[in-house]
DNA sequence: GGTTAAGTTAGTACTAGGTCTTAATACTAG
DNA sequence: CTAGTATTAAGACCTAGTACTAACTTAACC
């Protein structure tokens, strides 16, 4: 409870609280307020927040834009063009978070991650699982360099996939992997 | 349209539509199938789709709650034993956050990075870079599985060390890798 | 043919979380 | 005292549903 604010001071806080925690509903902000229902329906007007459906729905949409057949928060890195089966690219914004304290070198799992991501989200179908990759970092990745992972589909046998990707800065080859892929429904559906 | 469908063929194609487009609503659904509304319903019901408003309410929660991914720690799991430059073991609990929604399986990047970590945290030396890994992913991963690696330095000439790791589940072997590894400390003082 | 069951549709009552509008208060400054 | 701002309240309406009951259609079986 955040009681006795300004107009001001309440419509700024609000606002914050939103901001944290799109999924509160009115009633809930009117609570925390000590205000009615009514005070927050206008603040939210005069500051132009959308209700908690249509705010979670921009989150939602947000979040699915690209990505079909698997949700975006799996995907390590941009998916920016897939052809099922065929093709894909992606793009990774190196930062602070993802390398060696001591040097500005981006951690090479970071650098896997994003292409095994790849390699199974090019791939139509439910489960992927990595079987075996051959990798080999060429460069050091540097914080803030832009990683771009190509993989293509060399061969399909059954539910083996094998998936070549590249990731290079700038044209130049920073990373190249060979994936062995199987498509792991039956495995899934066992339950374990 | 999609007319004429089996009630069998009519749900599994619904599944798709939703998975494809979580956003569509009954009265859309109803359209596409050249149904009634009410046959949507008993249709989400028998499969347990929850309503749109469900649906986008817990995408948006998923996108909210952020990629933890494998960000911020510099170590993945813990090392529990190191001599260095010689062997060291790590243990990595596994958790929902780490595997595949349709599946219950873990995300091969994850294995790869308790195993990359370990084998450049068990070297004594300020910058390790990851040159180039061979890794076989021997059997999938389940949520909640402890992983335990094991590493082992082969071989060390110059600034190029390699490394081997081994990933078991209770004794069984999931994963297993080589890494060669170089001492980036020229590179990294260069500063790019 | 008659009966049973499955599948489909229709209709009603009710819900959450709103919108939009009008109207009544309370407080404060000039 | 009054004008203006802030707040609250009341009511009609909206969307996208749930839950339930009832009726209708169709094919399958004996």
């Amino acid at each position: 409870m955040v009681k006795n604010l300004s107009k001001k001071e309440r419509q700024k806080v609000l606002q914050k609280k939103i901001r944290e925690n799109p999924f509160l509903i009115d009633r809930e902000l009117a609570e925390i307020f000590d205000v009615s229902i009514q005070t927050i329906r206008l603040d939210r007007l005069e500051l132009n927040i959308p209700e908690v459906r249509k705010r979670t729905k921009n989150l939602a949409k947000q979040a699915y834009s690209k990505v079909k057949s698997i949700s975006g928060c799996e995907i390590i890195g941009k998916l920016v063009d897939i052809e099922l089966n065929n093709s894909g690219i992606s793009i990774l914004e190196t930062n602070e978070d993802m390398v060696l304290e001591k040097t500005k070198i981006v951690r090479g799992h970071h650098i896997f991650a994003q292409a095994n991501s790849l390699a199974v989200a090019i791939l139509d179908i439910d489960a992927a699982l990595t079987g075996s990759a051959k990798t080999k970092f060429k460069r050091p990745v540097y914080v803030g360099e832009r990683l771009i992972a190509e993989a293509t589909v060399n061969n399909i046998r059954g539910d083996k996939f094998r998936v070549k990707v590249k990731t290079r800065v700038n044209q130049e080859e920073v990373f190249s992997g060979k994936f062995l892929v199987f498509s792991g429904e039956k495995l899934s559906k066992e339950g374990h």
